[in-house]
DNA sequence: GATTTACGCCTTTTT
DNA sequence: GGCGTAAATC
C-alpha cells in the first residue's frame, strides 16, 4: 500500500516531514487524524522510527482509541512493538507508577477524579472552619485547578492571583495538596505536574524516556494547557522531534486552563519549525465551509487560513425562530424525521451550548419514539455502584486513601454512623495519621462503646480478608468477593425499585467481566484502576446512535451528516458569562465554528426569544444570537429579515401554531407534537422528568421479564439500528432484550409505530 | 439512622 | 421548573 498515494501535496509534506519541531494548521476537516496516523505509519515503514519510540498524544481516551485502530489498520497486524498511542494523562500515569517513588509518592498512589477532590474540600473547609457559602468547594477547586494549570503554587497564589479572599484560596490549597501528599493520591492536575517536576529534577529520567519517545505526535495542539506544554518541551528537549497539529479557530477549553499562546507562539518556542497549513476541507458542503469560515473571520486571535474544498455548494442552511424552546424541539423532531426518512443512514446531532438545553429534544424525541443518545449522562465508571467498588478496590491497595475509605466504610450501612466518624476523621487529622489507621485503635480499644467497636472490627475483618488476598487473587475474585462480603445486592435491593437494582448488578457484572478481560490480555491491577479513573463520558459515545445529543464542546473532533444547532440566542449562545471580555467572546465563537462545521450535507439553526429561562432576566424575550447576524444572508434561510421573524409564514406544514410569536401561546395548551398524538399506539401518560419517562419507557419495553443486558452476540442487530420488517416497513430498534433463549426487540416503524417483536421469527433485515 | 422537607443552583469540563 | 444536597424531623 502506498502511504502517499492518498494524501494531497500539504498532507504529504507533513507525513514525510522529517526531524525537528512541525507544526501542522489544520482547518476543520482537512483531515488532521489522517496525517497523524499516515505519519506515524510512514515513520515505521521507513524505519526512520521503531514503533517503539513513537509517541502520540490525544486528549480524549476515545480519540486515542480510534487512532490507534487507524494505525493499526495502516500497518497491518502482529508487530513485535507497538506505537504509545495516549492521552496525557494515562500516558503519565503510566510512567508514574513506575518513577513516582522518586517524589516520595508509594507506586500504589490513588487518583481523585472530582467527587473525591469535592469530598477533600468539604472536610478542608470545614477543618479550616470557613463557611461552604461563602467559599464553596466547586468554586474553591476550580481556582486551585486554574493555578495549577498555571503551574503556580500556593505559596504563589496570593501574589500571582490578587483578589479580596486570595488569602484565604491560598491557605486552602495549601492544605489540599497536603492532604492529597497525605492520603498519597493525586488529582487530575497532579497527574501532569507530577510528572513534568520528575523529568525537571532528574535529568537522567528526562534523558532516558526522551531517548525511549524520540518522536512525539500531538493532536489538539490548541487545547494544551501550560503543564503540559512544559511536559513536550521536557520530553522532545533532546531530538526536537516534535509534532504537533492543530486549528486556532478550534481552542475551545480556555476555561479548562488551555492556552491558545502555545499554538500561536509555537515557531517562537521551537525555532526552526517547520509550519504546514492544510486547507483543503474534505467534510463539509461549500456552503457550510463558507458560513463557518465568515463567522470565525470576526475573530482576531487567529493565524488565518483560508479554508477551500471541491465539494458541491449544497443546500442552503435553514434557520428557524420557535414560539418557544418546546415548539423548536418539536420542530427539530420533525425535520429529523423527515431526514431519516429520506435517507436512514443519516447520523445526525443536535448540539447545543449547555447541557439542560437537551431536555426537551429528549422529551420529544422520546415520545416520539426515535432512538437517540445522549452524550454527558453518566458514564458508566461514574456510576454510583461502580465508585463504590473502585473505592473498596483503592482502600485495599492503597490503605491511606482516606476519601475513599470515608465513602464505602458504611456503605451498605453497617451501623458506623456520622458522629463516629466525625470523631475518628477528627483524630485523624489531628494526629496527621490516616483515617483507616485510627479506625484501627478504636476497634482495638476497648473503653469505646460496644455497638460501633463491633461494626468497625467486622468492617476490619473484611478489609484484612481482601487485602491479604490482593496479591494472589484475580482482580475478578476481588471484586466478586467484595461484592458477596458486603452484600452488596441486599442494599441495593432494600431501597431502590428491582429494575435499578438488577440494572445496577448487571452493571456490576459488567466491571467484573472488564476485570477479567483486563487480567486476559495481560494487563497489571493498575492498569485496570487506571483506565477506570480516566475514563470520560465521552468515551461512551455511541457511534452507531442515528441521533447524537451533546453540548458543543462534547462534538470537537466529531462529525455528522446532518447538524441541528439549538439554542441560538444571545445571553445562551454566546452565553452571558462569557460575554465580558473580548477573548471570552472570540472562544464562544469559535464554539460556533466547530459547531458548523461539525456538518457535513447539512445544517440547521434553531432559536426562540421564548425560551424559559430562569434567574434574573427570566421572562424578557431573547434576541437571536449574534452569530447569526454575522452569517451571509444570502447562505441561511430565514435567519434576518423582519417578515422571518413574523408569525406563520412557513409552508412546511400544519403546525400554524409553532410561531405564536407574542403571549398568545398557552403553557397549558399541549404543545403540537402532543397534540397531534404519538405515532405510538400508547400514548404516553403525563410524566414529569426525564428520568421518568426512561424509567417508563424501559418497563413498558422489559414488559415481561427484564431479561439479561443487550448481547450483541449472534445476529448482530443492536438498538437503534434501522430495520426493514416484511409486513411493517422500516423502522428503528429501540431495544434489544434477552429473554429466555430468545432476543426481544422493541422497535419502532415509522408506519405503524411501536412494535415488540421476537428476533428469531421477525425476519428483520439491517439496513 | 432513615425519611422528609427546604434551599439553592441553573456554562462549557477532553482527564 | 426540576434536581441534588442539606438541615430537620421522627
Amino acid at each position: 500500500m502506498d502511504l502517499l498515494a492518498d494524501l494531497n501535496p500539504q498532507q504529504r509534506i507533513a507525513v514525510q516531514h522529517g526531524r525537528g519541531p512541525a507544526l501542522v494548521l489544520a482547518g476543520a476537516g482537512s483531515g488532521k487524524t489522517r496525517v497523524i496516523t499516515y505519519r506515524i505509519a510512514y515513520l515505521i515503514r521507513n524505519a526512520a522510527a521503531r514503533p517503539e519510540n513513537i509517541l502520540a498524544v490525544t486528549f480524549t481516551n476515545k480519540a486515542a482509541g480510534e487512532m490507534r485502530e487507524r494505525v493499526q489498520a495502516l500497518m497491518g497486524p502482529s508487530r513485535t512493538s507497538e506505537p504509545r498511542v495516549s492521552t496525557f494523562h494515562s500516558f503519565c500515569v503510566r510512567l508514574l507508577r513506575r518513577e513516582i517513588h522518586r517524589l516520595g509518592y508509594r507506586v500504589d498512589f490513588s487518583i481523585y477524579d472530582t467527587d473525591d477532590q469535592r469530598k477533600l474540600m468539604k472536610q478542608i473547609l470545614k477543618d479550616a472552619g470557613k463557611d461552604e457559602k461563602v467559599l464553596p468547594p466547586r468554586e474553591v477547586l476550580s481556582r486551585i485547578s486554574f493555578a495549577k494549570n498555571h503551574n503556580i503554587g500556593p505559596e504563589q497564589y496570593v501574589s500571582q492571583f490578587p483578589s479580596p479572599d486570595a488569602e484565604d484560596i491560598g491557605e486552602l490549597f495549601e492544605r489540599y495538596n497536603t492532604r492529597l501528599r497525605q492520603g498519597n493520591a493525586l488529582d487530575f492536575d497532579d497527574i501532569l505536574l507530577k510528572m513534568v517536576l520528575l523529568l525537571d529534577r532528574f535529568p537522567d529520567q528526562r534523558n532516558y524516556y526522551s531517548d525511549w519517545f524520540r518522536y512525539i505526535l500531538v493532536d489538539e495542539y490548541q487545547d494544551t494547557n501550560r503543564p503540559q506544554y512544559e511536559l513536550l518541551c521536557l520530553l522532545t528537549s533532546k531530538h526536537q522531534n516534535l509534532f504537533v497539529v492543530g486549528d486556532e479557530d478550534q481552542s475551545i477549553y480556555k476555561f479548562r486552563g488551555a492556552d491558545i499562546q502555545n499554538i500561536l507562539r509555537f515557531e517562537r518556542d521551537f525555532p526552526g519549525a517547520t509550519t504546514i497549513k492544510l486547507e483543503q476541507n474534505y467534510r463539509s458542503t461549500g456552503n457550510i465551509l463558507k458560513l463557518a469560515t465568515t463567522v470565525v473571520e470576526n475573530n482576531t486571535e487567529r493565524k488565518g487560513k483560508v479554508l477551500w474544498t471541491e465539494n458541491q455548494s449544497g443546500d442552503v442552511i435553514t434557520c428557524r425562530r420557535s414560539g418557544s424552546a418546546r415548539f423548536e424541539a418539536a420542530w427539530v423532531c420533525r425535520q429529523i424525521r423527515a431526514l431519516l426518512d429520506e435517507e436512514p443512514k443519516y447520523r445526525i446531532a443536535i448540539l447545543y451550548r449547555a447541557n439542560f438545553l437537551s431536555r426537551n429534544f429528549e422529551e420529544v424525541l422520546l415520545a416520539e419514539g426515535i432512538a437517540y443518545a445522549v452524550v454527558g449522562s453518566v458514564a458508566f465508571f461514574g456510576r454510583m455502584e461502580i465508585k463504590d467498588l473502585l473505592a473498596y478496590l483503592r482502600i485495599i491497595f492503597n490503605p491511606e486513601d482516606d476519601i475513599a475509605l470515608l465513602r464505602i466504610i458504611n456503605t451498605p450501612p453497617r451501623g458506623i454512623g456520622a458522629s463516629t466518624l466525625d470523631m475518628l476523621t477528627q483524630k485523624a487529622l489531628e494526629k496527621g495519621v490516616p483515617v483507616l489507621q485510627v479506625v484501627e485503635e478504636a476497634a482495638r480499644d476497648p473503653r469505646l462503646g460496644g455497638r460501633a467497636c463491633k461494626a468497625l472490627q467486622r468492617f476490619l475483618e473484611l478489609l484484612a480478608g481482601w487485602q491479604a488476598r490482593r496479591d494472589t487473587a484475580t482482580m475478578a475474585e476481588l471484586l466478586k468477593s467484595i461484592v458477596e462480603g458486603i452484600e452488596y445486592k441486599k442494599m441495593l435491593e432494600k431501597h431502590e425499585s428491582a429494575e435499578e437494582a438488577a440494572s445496577r448488578m448487571e452493571n456490576i457484572d459488567e466491571f467484573i467481566r472488564a476485570a477479567e478481560e483486563s487480567e486476559e490480555r495481560g494487563e497489571t491491577v493498575f492498569e485496570f484502576l487506571d483506565r477506570a479513573s480516566l475514563s470520560s463520558e465521552l468515551d461512551t459515545l455511541d457511534p452507531n446512535a442515528r441521533v447524537s445529543l451533546m453540548t458543543l464542546h462534547s462534538a470537537k473532533g466529531l462529525e455528522f451528516d446532518v447538524v441541528f444547532l439549538a439554542g441560538m440566542e444571545e445571553g445562551l449562545f454566546p452565553h452571558s458569562q462569557s460575554m465580558n471580555s473580548r477573548a471570552d467572546l472570540e472562544e464562544e465563537r469559535r464554539l460556533c465554528y466547530v459547531g458548523i462545521t461539525r456538518a457535513r450535507r447539512k445544517l440547521f439553526l434553531a432559536w426562540t426569544p421564548f425560551r424559559r429561562n430562569f434567574g434574573p432576566d427570566a421572562g424578557s424575550p431573547s434576541l437571536p444570537s449574534r452569530f447569526l447576524e454575522e452569517m451571509p444572508p444570502e447562505l441561511v434561510e430565514g435567519s434576518r429579515s423582519a417578515q422571518d421573524y413574523a408569525v406563520g409564514d412557513d409552508d412546511d406544514d400544519d403546525d400554524d401554531d409553532d410561531d405564536s410569536f407574542s403571549g398568545e401561546e398557552d403553557e397549558d395548551r399541549a404543545p403540537a407534537w402532543k397534540k397531534r398524538g404519538s405515532i405510538n399506539d400508547t400514548p404516553l401518560p403525563q410524566l414529569k422528568s426525564i428520568a421518568e419517562l426512561r424509567v417508563y419507557l424501559q418497563k413498558t419495553q422489559q414488559a415481561a421479564k427484564p431479561g439479561r443486558s443487550e448481547q450483541s452476540a449472534g445476529a448482530g442487530l443492536k438498538s437503534g439500528m434501522r430495520v426493514r420488517h416484511a409486513q411493517f416497513g422500516d423502522g428503528i430498534i429501540l431495544s434489544r432484550q434477552r429473554v429466555g433463549n430468545d432476543f426481544k426487540l422493541i422497535v419502532t416503524f415509522s408506519r405503524v409505530g411501536r412494535k415488540t417483536l421476537i428476533e428469531r421469527y421477525a425476519k428483520l433485515e439491517a439496513l
